[in-house]
DNA sequence: TTGAAAGCGCTAACAG
DNA sequence: CTGTTAGCGCTTTCAA
């Protein structure tokens, strides 16, 4: 409390800690930069000046001048609820020796196109970008002159950059032949819609796995919104049709909780293989058995993509797949009933 | 693909625009600001050239120039691993106009400095920190220079700031009062160690509520790390001493998480509160019932104080403590063996 | 209503 | 080794 109304004391500059020590502007700005040019004597002067001053340096002048910033900016969908790729990204970066700087886009197209435009303006040496939405168009200008930008979980569209993605499909048919492997002839699928790109994927995977096995697809598939009334009529006709599924692949993790939860008020025990890991998986009782996606190496992959490409921006551009995991704890080891 | 191995072309600045559009430097700026006193003609022109150049601001130059950059910076703990209280903030900055930049701190004190300097370095309009350690005096100089701070889930040391806490106190006396009323008489308490604030200020308020309870405390309270081995060992003593506890409060998620998975290999069934909810926390059997807290209205709170704070930096510090809520879901509803 | 010129705080050429 | 001098791209006095 002490002196909060006393006058806004003006921030130091470097000429202000230059006439304290009595050098040229220059000579400070090559202490604060660790230019070994400069004589013992100086340093310890500025340095002294610096201190008794409390100067630190303006960014937005530094780099104004035309440095590297250090920053690379993270357009994710959601800072909090479970991005497990973020704190990998944060990790890598940290590596690279940048700082990730996170925005949501909120998983709303207009609010990434705000995001990533505030994100140019303040020339971030690059930008790690989960898209939203199908066209991605807008980014073309900057992606000429030579920004940096890597998309990673879904494809930007309507324009070429790096990108990394899991292998949804791989995963889908891991998921499908593990419960095929476990007595299970009828299989439904619950997912995301398919206007989002992995929810797309998915679905299509799904298809082609019962397609191949030449089991009949009517009310198997069953791709939509996340919502409660929604679940609840797929897994009605998925469960309780004439032809009724035994075991269920979900689609991501939301759909996952949304079918246990709406399974938990009810008889059926159907074997599930979640797409999608998550933190208390196993505590349930029994284990969810998931394809966990590497978001580990989807954060690195994303950055080393981005340090190469602010290495050399003409480099071929680059579309990385990262494989998925069977974790098997028990949800989708259950037998079908006889 | 189509270019990216042409000449990096340079990025139109506002001197571009104004020649493009035949018009002094000064008439763009007051395009691109709005100014209501321009010329229907010239705007036109002006617009037109922009649209033509790909011209955007460069926000660096603009903020040099000392207007408010509309970005309140954000230091937390984590990213991604469970944190509500960021997404609130994040909507309810939207909602003042401001966006957020944030910044991880990965819970470690000199990560923390590094953030907070940088963000500092960057002019934000203010900063909302999740305090890791002790000791924040390295603050009071920009605290002095009129940069508001708010302080959110532990105050900050050192220095006096606005502040959002919960209810700690508040909240285990709900869950101690709830498991007496259950019939429970020896009650266990399992949380983090105590050098960090809210493991200090729960396992206080445990130890107040056994006092008054006037049940002996021996073997009820373990404050420490969280870790299998150390959780472990506190159930034991907790669970299998001669006086054994019937029930336990948890002090917080990771906290409770551990012991859920500890107890899930045992044939110990005491009721459990948990402090902190946590989204899969009614997926259990039983349910877990939990003191939640309000990470919403922490973050709202957090945001307007920082707002009241950047609209008159000489208001009184004020610290803010959000009430929590208890949760019934059925863990917490077990009555002891008789 | 529009324009010319002066900086914001810093780094980068170029001299001394 | 150190100092002087231009700017970076923009906003802002102050004139026209």
């Amino acid at each position: 409390m002490a002196d909060r109304a006393q006058p806004r004391r003006k921030r130091p500059t470097m000429i202000d800690v230059a006439q304290h020590a009595g050098v040229a502007l220059r000579t400070v700005s090559r202490v604060v930069n660790n230019d070994p040019t400069v004589g013992a004597e100086f340093v310890n002067r500025v340095r002294t000046a610096i201190a008794a001053l409390g100067y630190t340096p303006d960014e937005r002048a530094r780099q104004l001048r035309g440095r590297r910033s250090g920053l690379i900016g993270a357009a994710v969908r959601n800072l909090p609820a479970g991005h497990p790729v973020l704190s990998s990204l944060d990790a890598a970066a940290r590596e690279h020796g940048f700082t990730v700087l996170a925005m949501a886009t909120a998983d709303e197209e207009d609010r990434e196109r705000e995001v990533v435009t505030s994100m140019f303006g303040r020339h971030l040496d690059g930008i790690v970008l989960e898209p939203v939405g199908e066209n991605h168009q807008y980014l073309s200008r900057e992606l000429d002159a030579g920004v940096p930008i890597v998309a990673f979980d879904r494809p930007a569209g309507g324009i070429t950059v790096d990108t990394v993605i899991s292998d949804n499909a791989a995963g889908i048919g891991t998921a499908f032949r593990h419960l095929r492997t476990h007595g299970h002839r009828r299989i439904a699928y619950i997912g995301d819609a398919e206007r989002i790109f992995t929810g797309r994927e998915r679905a299509a995977a799904f298809r082609a796995c019962v397609a191949a096995s030449g089991e009949s697809i009517t009310g198997l598939v069953h791709p939509g919104l996340i919502e409660p009334a929604r679940i609840a009529a797929a897994l009605e006709t998925a469960l309780l049709g004439p032809s009724p599924a035994t075991a269920l692949i979900t689609g991501n993790a939301s759909a996952t909780i949304e079918v246990l939860r709406h399974l938990g008020s009810t008889a059926a025990k159907p074997a599930i293989v979640g797409f999608d890991d998550f933190p208390l998986a196993n505590l349930l009782h029994p284990g969810l058995t998931v394809i966990a996606q590497d978001s580990d190496t989807i954060g690195r992959t994303a950055i080393d993509l981005l340090q190469h490409r602010i290495d050399d921006h003409t480099r071929p551009v680059q579309t990385v797949t990262i494989g998925v995991g069977l974790v098997v704890r028990g949800s989708g080891e259950r037998p079908p009933p006889d």
